[in-house]
DNA sequence: GTTTTTCGTAAACTCTGCTAACGAATCGCG
DNA sequence: CGCGATTCGTTAGCAGAGTTTACGAAAAAC
């Protein structure tokens, strides 16, 4: 009938107040009552009792004293990290790589196994969660959400994975396995999309809601931060920026599975390697082969000035659209390229369009799916334990 | 020192409810206490002490009662248009359209005005401003918010005009010359950008929270509503879409204000008259090619295609980035165009990238600029007026 | 003309946070 | 070593905001 919306009820105050101390507590580290009430505007009693009251619900628990003050020793305290756990996957072609977090962020446990040698990869996944979870002392009920981080699209309003170009099929039958017996949400989302949120917190993205991570591996993709959040488009399919219609590749006229997109053809690893073959660097990989250029020092620059020149097309026509203040180039080849071929590319992007984003190579080196999947799952489970803002 | 957060104190609900109440008298019309109470979720009492507060502040008043009922006769309240009024202007090349409207949204006046006589652009525009505030009878002190619609690039931190193509150079001193003397604030927004405000309000795209809108005039340009906002880039240049490198033109190496920008080259208006005088179409204007090759039915078509060709290589290029679920094609040669033009596109996208984004053209005809720059005009200074709900 | 329903307003209560005051603990200084 | 100065945490009373309950008055229904 008629569309209310949430009252503006006392209550409310009490879940934004409790709300901001847990996030002021998790990102400050342990905090006494005095300090609490000061950073989040409160008054002293009415923190003392917040804080009693997040002690009562099991969410925050003393930590130690302060001493060496003037006064009487502050009781310090900090999130209890045992409320709740996430678990995080990457979901590899070839391995399998899983890691658990207690609520507060600490990686409690990981474990990797590969899919290589077995005819039941399904299985593999989800022993690999069972395992990181049982490891770090995390009884299956307290795992709280589970974020697979796969290649492919995620649909939005399902959460299957629609479209897998390169991935083994058997990706389909995970979310159904794993939801069976764990009780608890398990989610895909992409994996460039992943390293984005790993790198906006604690890579080269670090502190920024605005940037672009331009992946540069076997394929090409994009990943888009906005606002702090990552933009998935309405079929989540935003940033498969393998297909640009960029010059020098023909254009598919009918897009098939087995067409080869445009950009992909051009800056994928293949495209690579061959570019770097006709530049008298042959290697067995494509990183192998920009480590090789960049190793050369000066007879390397042409290979990576050709390779900037390509890639700049594809983030040129990302930044043409976004103008965002920041370009992550991460990816295997990415990585490789490290400021070397960053600033090439942000030269050659300045050269052909209008604006200039910074370029800036990966600052991660360590499963940034991974970190990013943990991430993700805390954000979501943190909503949920700690109680939402909005409603 | 440390950064305290915004308290959470009792005051921030009436802040809140009274903000929702008032929304709500602007989106459902003039309401009686009860019903307001029932929309917002809030007690009777609490909505009726409500009214009295706002009536006091003389942001809303009573406009009737409401007879037909069981009981005594409800009285009707809704919010006092002349509370504060804002003005929307088109600045074009050749003239000056502004309107005047009420914080209801009522447009109360409209003023247009050419600046082809005159050699003083800047004082028309500021006449423009004056009359149409008067014509409205509105007060100029009353007068809390004037926005610019302008072809070119707004620095997003200044909110100056960083970069204009084919602007004149008057431009400039606008800004000055309207702020000295109007005591309020007065902003630029980029015409493409309010277009495509008014089509989420009252066009193609209404109720839509995400979309694009592609601008296919003299130049071409986009805009990007993600989320209900528009997204301006780090520095304002997101869309400029004439500068994206697609397959067909030479890529200027070095992009100068002399350099024609590839994708402009290919699809701006300069093109298409070129395309339909090879199509045997010889008209002064682009757009009114493109209507007498929608005329000639089938015998348009090759042209038509030969456009929608051109055009979906940059939406295509928008839509692999961005994934909307809809792009609207507006400006004189995307409303030229209408729907043939429009499902030409839609085709042609699909054709060449995985997202299939629904394309329709406009839907509206008057003013879209004019209309933009007074929604968002509004919606500022709702915020300001209704008190912000965020602090 | 009576009954029923609804409007608007009081009165009393609940929930939340604030200020003031105070005992207790700890350090600094004579 | 003792006293004063500070700071911690708590208790008591108060102020702001919304809720439930009750009620008189007005309009329609019967």
């Amino acid at each position: 009938m008629s569309a209310t919306r949430l009252p503006g009820t006392p209550r409310l105050l009490r879940a934004l107040n409790d709300r901001a101390a847990l996030e002021l507590l998790l990102e400050r580290g342990p905090l006494t009552r005095a300090r609490l009430g000061e950073l989040t505007g409160l008054s002293k009693v009415t923190a003392s009792q917040l804080v009693e009251r997040l002690e009562e619900r099991g969410l925050v628990a003393r930590v130690g004293e302060q001493a060496g003050g003037r006064g009487p020793n502050a009781q310090l305290y900090a999130v209890r990290p045992g409320s709740a756990y996430v678990v995080g996957v990457d979901v590899g072609a070839e391995r399998v790589v899983a890691a658990c977090a207690d609520i507060t962020g600490a990686v409690v446990s990981q474990v990797e196994q590969s899919t290589r040698d077995t005819d039941d990869p399904v299985g593999v996944v989800h022993t690999a969660v069972v395992q990181a979870a049982s490891r770090a002392g995390a009884h299956l009920d307290n795992v709280r959400r589970v974020v697979l981080g796969t290649p492919g699209l995620v649909d939005p309003t399902t959460g299957d994975i629609t479209f897998a170009f390169n991935l083994p099929r058997w990706h389909r039958g995970l979310l159904a396995a794993l939801r069976e017996d764990l009780h608890t949400p398990v989610v895909f989302e992409n994996d460039v999309n992943l390293a984005a949120v790993a790198e906006a917190q604690s890579g080269a993205a670090q502190g920024m809601t605005d940037f672009v991570l331009v992946w540069v591996g076997a394929g090409v993709g994009l990943a888009i931060m906005l606002g702090g959040r990552l933009h998935h488009g309405s079929s989540g399919a935003a940033g498969e920026i393998g297909y640009l219609p960029v010059p020098g590749v023909p254009i598919p006229r009918d897009v098939s599975r087995r067409a080869k997109p445009a950009f992909q053809q051009l800056a994928g690893a293949d495209a690579v390697r061959a570019v770097a073959r006709e530049h008298g660097v042959d290697a067995p990989d494509a990183a192998d082969a920009v480590r090789a250029a960049i190793a050369a020092g000066t007879a390397g620059g042409p290979l990576l000035d050709e390779l900037a020149r390509r890639l700049a097309l594809g983030v040129a026509s990302t930044c043409v659209v976004l103008d965002p203040p920041l370009v992550v180039l991460a990816g295997e080849v990415g990585q490789a390229g490290g400021a070397a071929l960053a600033e090439r590319v942000q030269h050659e992007v300045a050269a052909i369009t209008l604006v200039r984003p910074r370029v800036v190579p990966t600052g991660l080196t360590e499963e940034p799916i991974l970190r990013g999947a943990l991430r993700t799952a805390l954000d979501a489970v943190r909503d949920e334990v700690f109680g939402s803002t909005v409603g």
